[in-house]
DNA sequence: GCTAATCTATGATTTTTATCAGGTGAGGAT
DNA sequence: ATCCTCACCTGATAAAAATCATAGATTAGC
């Protein structure tokens, strides 16, 4: 469960945006990091706090969330093993702008802020890759907002389960390897509980998706993708 | 009209991303830049393309909006003097995820790819303000995601007012300094030309804003922030 | 295994927003 | 100054989505 001590050693270094980083880089913060874990359901990271470092996921899944004016959770994005999260507010010294907490138990590496910062000074491509990251980030927002703006609810419900299997892929039962309930997924669609309970049934009955309690299968990816005007 | 030959004689420059830039970077990218200008209305790259460098705003208002599935615009943003537009898709290697058009007479500062990559590499500092400004636009396309997902037409849109006085300040009649189209306007909110019209004409009613054409004075800056439901 | 709490589901109703249609006014070109 | 086109505006209607209420099913904790 632990991550290694040692980064080099830790099973997601090879596809992690601190892939590129220099030997001598990677032993100084295997010395300064230290693990931290959090349970199912715990927040590491509230809105509005300003962290003193980054953490970098080893295993478990997060997700990134804003509260609204009503108190209701907007998901932003997931982060899942080999992430790091927590990096865009010491970069821009800015208050983290979205919650994040821990869809199940969890284990992180946290980089105090100022070995990330010497990191960044000391490896020009890790610091490239990092803007790369956060470029791709924005690259995304920018798809949501306009699935928001312009398309129905049905249809970025239909786009939701289609990210939700490219993040997390599937089990051995082809289920998609998390399990949301209908409030999360109405949070991240943009709409009521209910409006998305009742899609969910709508594409059950459509056949496009299979569920079982919180596990949902895509039985139809074309029509999916078709429902969801999605087009590569 | 044109820019200066050499960035340091730039109005922009003390408050531009490449303010931190060693002078011998300056000088170079002075040579290597060329200057290129738009006429309002134009086109200065569309959503897939690869740009072969960054565009300096010397003068002048740029939108950057992605198209919809029925072609309908959904503006994320805009860049005015001083800004940097385009690096996004060249520092991720992805094509361009907005298209970019010329709200009115345009004057940019042209640099190549290979030079803006090199003073990337020289410059960490440099490296760091644009890592700091892309954590920045993605603190705002979270806020923009929220909004659309939870608040209404109305409240989205007297938010956008306000956006759009910050982004662009007041004339000298106290008008916000930019004139977009009713249609432009509810491209921001993400709805119907009319329903954004619907709403302008409330707005305008209830004494919050006042217009002439298509500019908009804020009258009750107070009444429109707790109407956007905007708190500080 | 049991129980309480939470989640899921559904029907009915209300509210919000989009669409359709038609008229008026403003701005740009000649 | 005139004309034409496009943008703005408004009313009516339809569609989409939210809210409210209730019941049944599932999950989490002990």
């Amino acid at each position: 469960m632990e991550p290694p001590v040692n980064c080099q050693l830790c099973k997601n270094h090879p596809n992690s945006v601190f892939n590129d980083l220099s030997a001598e880089s990677l032993d100084k913060i295997s010395k300064l990091k230290s693990c931290v874990s959090f349970k199912k359901g715990q927040t590491i990271l509230q809105e509005g706090a300003r962290p003193q470092g980054v953490y970098c996921i080893h295993k478990g899944k997060l997700k990134l969330f804003k509260l609204g004016t009503e108190g209701k959770e907007q998901i932003m994005r997931f982060a899942t093993a080999g992430d790091m999260v927590g990096y865009r507010s010491i970069l821009s010294d800015e208050p983290i702008s979205a919650s994040i907490s821990a869809l199940d138990d969890t284990y992180c590496c946290y980089i105090p802020k100022s070995s990330f910062f010497q990191v960044i000074q000391d490896n020009p491509k890790f610091s490239l890759n990092v803007l790369k990251l956060s470029c791709q980030e924005l690259g995304e927002a920018g798809k949501m907002i306009t699935s928001l703006a312009q398309k129905n609810v049905k249809e970025r419900l239909a786009e939701i389960f289609l990210i939700l299997r490219a993040t997390f892929g599937e089990d051995e039962d082809g289920f998609v390897d998390i399990k949301l309930t209908r409030e999360e997924i109405a949070n991240m669609v943009g709409t009521a509980t209910e409006s998305a309970i009742r899609l969910i049934s709508g594409l059950r009955a459509e056949g496009l998706i299979e569920t079982k309690g919180r596990k949902v299968k895509i039985i139809d990816r074309v029509a999916l993708r078709s429902e969801a005007l999605v087009f590569e």
